[in-house]
DNA sequence: TTGAAAGCGTTACCAA
DNA sequence: TTGGTAACGCTTTCAA
């Protein structure tokens, strides 16, 4: 059986409201009763119930994050390092982060992962570019909503996003900066925004040194040929 | 305000018992009972709150799952993959997954995982070489456990795993097949015990082929000297 | 500054 | 086959 608020209580001779109040940090404790508590706490190893007390306060202390399958089986790192950085900053909130996949072509009337049905989670974390279908039903149902290295095209919502065009800039001018003038341009899915943007700071950086890209182009179609079939040629975009 | 068992309860003109037998499909209800309560729900959109359930059941609805920090950031996604099909068989059996990661060198005395401190789990799944502290200090700990793609060296626990030494040998094979005879083996960390066994799978073959394998890296020490760091050249354990 | 008690939504036991 | 009711462990309000 596990240790209650009663347990402590008990032990530290206090009522279980006294003890909630010291766990939630309200002021008026005398310091003597809070640490007297604390020790209570210590001693026991308590920690208390979040069944319990998500049922009182209503709130579930869990975060749903987001994912499309294929950006979290990729073998480019990039989303499952957002996810890690998430999930570690929220074990020091005292949060829990439920991570689901959802297919990249979920459609309108698919089922919403269950965390939002059940309205388990406070919040939703979407990394990459989820499906807009989706989008629009996790908007109407009112949960709030955070896009990583996304974000809808219309609308107002609070948003993490890397400066795709300086990154691309600045990669290409540093290549370009060790006296280098060939440079390949290799990507996934160029129609995602960000990779679209760093694409453009490629540009940019190279129309500044005047390097004449279209003609690199034509010389190295073998090289470009030789990718994997999963990445997006460059000449793609090309008209 | 939430739909509770009480809405439903009330529109299927049945007590909230009833609900809950129906939900949890429970036998001596009429079928008509039944199909009433179903419609109800339905209609409602209702969801049982996890938190007001986990109370009285102390059951979590979560399973833990614990990787080191290190394999998961991890260029090859083999176990972000892992837990990718983790995710999706637990969603179908309605529970969540809590994911967090471990430092490589965790010792004795860290804070075990938040949701084994709080029991917010009903049990554990490890994949990969866990540090052997932590996973005495969750064995200890009396939470159901279950090892992927590695196992503690003693102890009698349920394990999910490979045949790596067959899965050596049927690669390798493969290649002589094609008519190869220079065959190199790139591995991760070979003190990790799926590593070494592909890597005896891998030796056995060559040597049913009569290829010597050690001659071999005699002349090639310049292309295994051209892998990145992080990966150990077979060389490593060559006495 | 502290405690008593109500109530959160569900399940499970016992009656009906 | 169904319903009433007492828990489950915690928070919060109100009173002491």
């Amino acid at each position: 059986m596990a240790v209650t608020i009663k347990d402590v209580a008990k032990k530290a001779n206090v009522s279980p409201a006294t003890v909630s109040l010291v766990i939630h940090k309200h002021q008026r404790i005398s310091s003597q009763t809070r640490s007297r508590v604390l020790k209570a706490i210590k001693e026991l190893n308590y920690h208390p119930s979040r069944s319990a007390r998500g049922l009182v306060s209503r709130q579930s202390g869990n975060i749903g994050f987001i994912l499309r399958d294929d950006h979290f089986s990729r073998i480019e790192p990039f989303y499952t390092k957002i996810f890690l950085g998430t999930e570690f900053q929220a074990r020091g909130d005292e949060y829990y982060i439920l991570l689901t996949t959802v297919p990249a072509d979920f459609k309108k009337g698919d089922q919403l992962p269950r965390f939002v049905l059940e309205r388990n989670i406070e919040g939703v974390i979407l990394a990459g570019k989820i499906p807009l279908t989706l989008i629009e039903a996790l908007i109407n149902s009112g949960i709030p909503l955070v896009f990583v290295d996304y974000y809808p095209p219309n609308g107002n919502y609070p948003v993490v996003m890397i400066d795709n065009i300086a990154g691309g800039i600045q990669a290409t001018t540093h290549l370009i900066q060790c006296g280098h003038r060939r440079i390949a341009f290799i990507a996934g899915d160029i129609e995602h925004p960000s990779i679209n943007e760093r694409f453009q700071g490629y540009k940019m950086a190279l129309e500044k040194a005047r390097i004449d890209f279209e003609n690199w182009i034509k010389l190295n179609q073998k090289v470009l040929f030789s990718l994997p079939s999963h990445f997006h040629r460059i000449t793609n975009i090309q008209g």
